[in-house]
DNA sequence: TTGTATTTTCAGTAATTACTGAAATTATAG
DNA sequence: CTATAATTTCAGTAATTACTGAAAATACAA
């Protein structure tokens, strides 16, 4: 299979923030690719565009259905896996805040609970501990946050991400109810 | 310097966890430290602490520096610099924001619109294109989301934060406000 | 079953990234 | 200025991560 001059620089596009996105040059190819691709593709023919190994492209597409990023399905009359990415990108961008948080997020949140669960009583550095505590709240509230909008559906999600100018003036409304229970910090 | 066990390990897994944040682990063991120290300290002292070579610190500041997660500052009477993080966890939250944006967002939101400007008319493969258009507008919303944000004071940050359940509840409100006007997608 | 198509694993190697120590540069006290 | 303290640079090396091809495992049609 061939790709055009955008699709090709998108695909390379895609490679090069990969490896800031967490995951490989390659993979972020492979993404790239399936994401543009109408039809699903099997491993020969992603393997094939992007001259990688059969190997290479079965591994990473082992990482892809890790982060729940493509699906796999079968044709009917093919024996081949084919795969593809959801047609909805507010399903995709839904799955990559899930899975970020619970790479980059939560093995942290967990450690600082267990941390300053287990020194209840006055630390010997109370600065450190405190400092920790300050992270572990900061972290809960997005951890939380990030659970809302996980659990929200699709239009709910479309009217926060659209109405994103309101807000401000909501937390403005939040304000003046709450001021006198906030006096604190 | 010596670190007690919590605080060493605390360390530790930032290093571990760097990898993951775009970071690598010695910039991320450093940036723990620092976060931790009640004092802002030098790289000698880093050096020391962490076991690092002294170049290897040098170049760590300079990134963390990059990433504005620390500031720089002399003390009266000794001619070494000294680095520390902000007190407050949440200017921290949102300078990472705003860097991890920078970096992860912008480029690929600079790439698609380009690509969708020279393509005005009606392209080869208008699958791929409308593929690019969709994931223009959700990166463009999401950009937008974070400018609100980061234009947000302290005050109304903590309570967009704190009030995320109370968010649903208002989107709630906004459905059934503005039903009528969103009856297309 | 058996044979074939397909996918996966994994040891070896390539490529990239991280780290160090020595030398160069910069900053500043005297 | 000069001397010294402090930081940065960078070439060399170490460590890690990515990729490949061959072999093993799996899936499935006949």
């Amino acid at each position: 299979m061939n790709l055009s001059p955008d699709l090709q620089s998108f695909v390379l596009h895609f490679g090069e923030m990969g490896s800031r996105w967490g995951i490989n040059r390659t993979v972020g190819q492979m993404y790239a690719l399936l994401f543009l691709s109408e039809d699903p593709l099997n491993a020969d023919q992603i393997s094939e565009t992007l001259n990688l190994s059969r190997s290479n492209v079965s591994m990473g597409l082992k990482e892809l259905q890790a982060w729940q990023l493509v699906k796999l399905q079968h044709l009917p009359g093919d024996r081949k896996e084919y795969f593809s990415t959801p047609e909805d990108t507010l399903d995709i961008a839904m799955t990559l805040i899930q899975e970020r948080r619970k790479r980059e997020l939560d093995p942290t949140l967990s450690l600082l609970r267990d941390t300053l669960l287990d020194s209840q009583e006055t630390p010997a550095n109370p600065y450190a501990y405190n400092r920790m505590q300050e992270m572990c709240e900061l972290m809960e509230q997005v951890a939380k946050w990030s659970d809302k909008l996980l659990q929200m559906d699709r239009d709910s999600l479309q009217k926060v991400l659209k109405l994103a100018n309101v807000t401000q003036k909501l937390v403005g409304l939040k304000a003046n109810w709450s001021s006198k229970a906030n006096a604190n910090s």
